[in-house]
DNA sequence: GCTCGTCTATTGTGCAGACATATTCCCGAT
DNA sequence: ATCGGGAATATGTCTGCACAATAGACGAGC
């Protein structure tokens, strides 16, 4: 008998499939490492790799000694990217533009202070801009930047290169959260994006620190029509 | 001199740091894995585990022969969890209902089969359903099944299971697609979710197969108000 | 019966070596 | 100058081993 290479993919496909034809169903404990190297006549490094990497896809929780187990509910998770709202634009054929509204420090107001977990009141540098493809409003950026964790802002030229470029290429964050919503424009959003006050916006609110400092906080408001795609 | 146990997540977390430094710049070269190894003093299989996980996340761009390269734009993943329904209402310590609105076969619109790559015209099922919370509508699912590829499912009590859980349990996908938008309520939408109707909904449209089969296409509208978050 | 410590099975990680595979580089032939 | 092919090299993966960390199982002692 032909032997087939063994791949740690090959082990990742075969696992799954036992898992989708509950011949491995759900909640069940699976054999171990050591069983299932034996079966497939391979390292325990490799099916090791495999169910890791089922695990890490939320197909399987492991637990040292406890063993492995099928997950009761598969979570699918869908990975979003990010990009630069530049590169989005461009990625769609468009032609990007750039639009600085205002910017200058202000106390923050309840909202960003709140989010951030800084004192309110505080000081912080608000940037508002719009993204442009194609010359028509993309999206409306309400920005919150906290100066002294970002150096160098101040003395950026933001009515060149957005805040939030600037801030992709010059204050990295370890973390953040991310809040997506669907909101009605507001009378000020509708005129600088050019639509009906009170049409369907979809908005992303991010805030981002570096360990412990907080960076930035903004929402951006997309025209209407906006949709986010991504794959499960 | 004390060294430190090296591990593959302090040399990520150093790597990290150098990229987050410019010690290493964006897109630029840095060194192989045999001379990381050497400079950690580790193996070469550890410093390959951690590179790993720094491309997984996009911070590297790795290519064999040509190296490991900074990647120029760091582009930051969200990773979305695509719960059961009824597990996000109970989540938020709400009591979760579900009511069947109607359900039957018929022929697939348009957008829909053009969606999951049917003919147009060809009889799938429609369920439409509401998930409430704490008795207040939740969300409107507006869905289509491809009864061949979920077989079982005509015989279901769609009354008493949503079909969001029964194809869960019942009907695996190997992918999908996931797209967010923002929407106005339309008029029946509006009466069924108790809003008014041009309000701003968060709408979720997944479409899933496994492999060339198509399984189901679903749009969920959620009530006003709705927020989806997450960390990045 | 209950509690606490000990044993042990299972996963997590590290190491050294080997070979596989992709891709660039360079040199020779044309 | 250009093209083709082989050498060089970096990553990708597998093997076989070792030990660490964790947590369930079990038994001794109260």
């Amino acid at each position: 008998m032909l032997e087939a290479p063994v791949t740690w993919q090959a082990i990742r496909d075969e696992a799954l499939a036992r898992i989708r034809s509950r011949r491995w169903p759900p909640g069940e404990l699976i054999p171990s490492e050591t069983d299932l190297a034996r079966e497939f006549g391979c390292a325990r490094a490799t099916v090791s790799r495999a169910l890791r990497e089922l695990a890490e896809a939320g197909y399987l929780d492991r637990r040292r000694r406890a063993g492995t187990r099928v997950a009761l509910t598969p979570v699918r998770k869908a990975t979003l990217k990010i990009p630069v709202l530049r590169h989005e634009v461009a990625a769609r054929g468009a032609r990007y533009g750039y639009a600085l509204i205002s910017s200058g420090e202000k106390p923050a107001p309840l909202h960003v202070s709140s989010v951030l977990g800084l004192e309110a009141g505080m000081p912080l540098l608000h940037v508002l801009a719009l993204h442009l493809a194609d010359g028509a409003p993309y999206a409306l950026e309400d920005r919150w930047i906290n100066a002294m964790a970002a150096p160098g802002i101040e003395a950026a030229d933001l009515a060149a290169i957005s805040a939030n470029e600037w801030l992709v290429r010059n204050a990295p964050y370890s973390h953040g959260d991310l809040v997506l919503s669907a909101a009605a424009a507001d009378a000020e959003t509708a005129a600088i994006l050019r639509c009906p006050e009170g049409a369907a916006l979809f908005v992303a609110e991010r805030a981002t620190w570096l360990h412990d400092t907080p960076i930035t906080s903004v929402r951006q408001s997309y025209s209407p029509g906006y949709r986010l795609a991504t794959t499960l």
